[in-house]
DNA sequence: AACTATTTATAAGA
DNA sequence: TTCTTATAAATAGTT
């Protein structure tokens, strides 16, 4: 496959994802979420008759039972309402905070103001390279440690071609001196063998699909 | 297909939906996730690299927080009680996008995440010293005008307290010609009338409290 | 988007 | 469940 078609390639998958999703959906009675961000970033998503909200809800309660939110559900009508309204309170605060944070309203904030939030995005901003430092670092160690068992697969071929190639050396020379030099060509050649040596060591996991 | 054989059509159908996940998932780079309860209710889910979790909040952050506001009030208690399951899950989401803001939890960010809120955060910083050099100007201005209107008011009154003392003057001139020296002690020194004169002529927001 | 040669998925039957 | 197989569907490469 191209290299540049991995986009094309990723739309028709996305597509025959999704079909088949909503196939099983239809023919089974199941209700599917299936969220998919590209390697661009960009998010699809597919949910039996639309309802993402109450399938994920439904997946939580499920999978986390024990460990999720001890906050405390409200019993009566009443303590509902309550809760309601302070948490559309609480919304309402963090998204003029998240606003502020986007660079967005900030005429709004008085000098002091801006400049405790220029002091704190800094301080984030540190800790975002030092993260991505950190990242970068485990990366870097992490091909380091392939690269050496690659190495090390390496000369366990080279040996085993070595090998093979004294073989068939050793075999032809028994050959021709048993029945002479104008059937040893039939033998299969070297490279072959060296071919089939190579695939039969390729590793079973490379497209394993998730157990 | 037989009636009974829903099942057996799901197991296959969802073990192949699996494969094509996972497949969509090496071949593009995506991420996927992927939720299914079979119509007997059990479980099932496949993620890429197994951090449904991640996913998942990924998915909270694009699809919640970018939505703005447009909350309509809930009519009917169900819809009451889903709002609230829903705002639940907003607070979730924007508290999460909030810690990542402050510099916490960013060990749950990926590098290209990293990159984003850096890239993010650098725009806003931006904006946030543009706002205050703006506001500092602002604020030079008005002081400036301040000191121009005290200049000016400077300079009505010298010319009012010359014109005083030269009322003075001809006053005590016609006082000593009309009445002789010894009696011109009783009226008002000059000093004091200077003084009031200031003191009339104040602006009326030099002492103002500040706002 | 459309075509087609291949590969892959799967329904039905064992 | 698992295996087999004929058939249907998906898709990579190409136009």
């Amino acid at each position: 496959m191209g290299r540049g078609s991995v986009q094309l390639t990723f739309s028709k998958r996305r597509v025959g994802l999704f079909k088949k999703a909503h196939e099983i959906s239809i023919l089974c009675g199941a209700n599917v979420a299936l969220i998919i961000f590209s390697s661009k970033g960009n998010l699809y998503e597919y949910s039996t008759n639309s309802c993402m909200e109450r399938i994920l809800e439904r997946y939580m309660r499920n999978s986390y039972v024990e460990k999720t939110f001890p906050i405390q559900e409200p019993e009566s009508q009443e303590d509902l309402c309550q809760e309601y309204e302070e948490l559309k309170r609480k919304v309402d605060a963090l998204q003029r905070s998240r606003r502020h944070v986007m660079g967005e309203n900030l005429d709004t904030l008085s000098l002091t103001e801006l400049q405790q939030l220029e002091l704190q995005l800094e301080t984030t901003l540190k800790h975002i390279r030092f993260q991505m430092n950190k990242l970068l670092l485990d990366s870097i160690a992490e091909l380091q440690r392939k690269e050496k068992s690659l190495l090390e697969n390496k000369i366990v071929l080279e040996n085993k071609i070595i090998e093979n190639n004294n073989a068939i050396t050793m075999a032809r020379q028994m050959q021709a001196k048993e029945q002479g030099r104008d059937q040893a060509s039939s033998s299969t050649p070297p490279t072959l063998l060296l071919l089939n040596s190579l695939s039969t060591a390729l590793p079973p996991w490379m497209l394993r699909p998730p157990s």
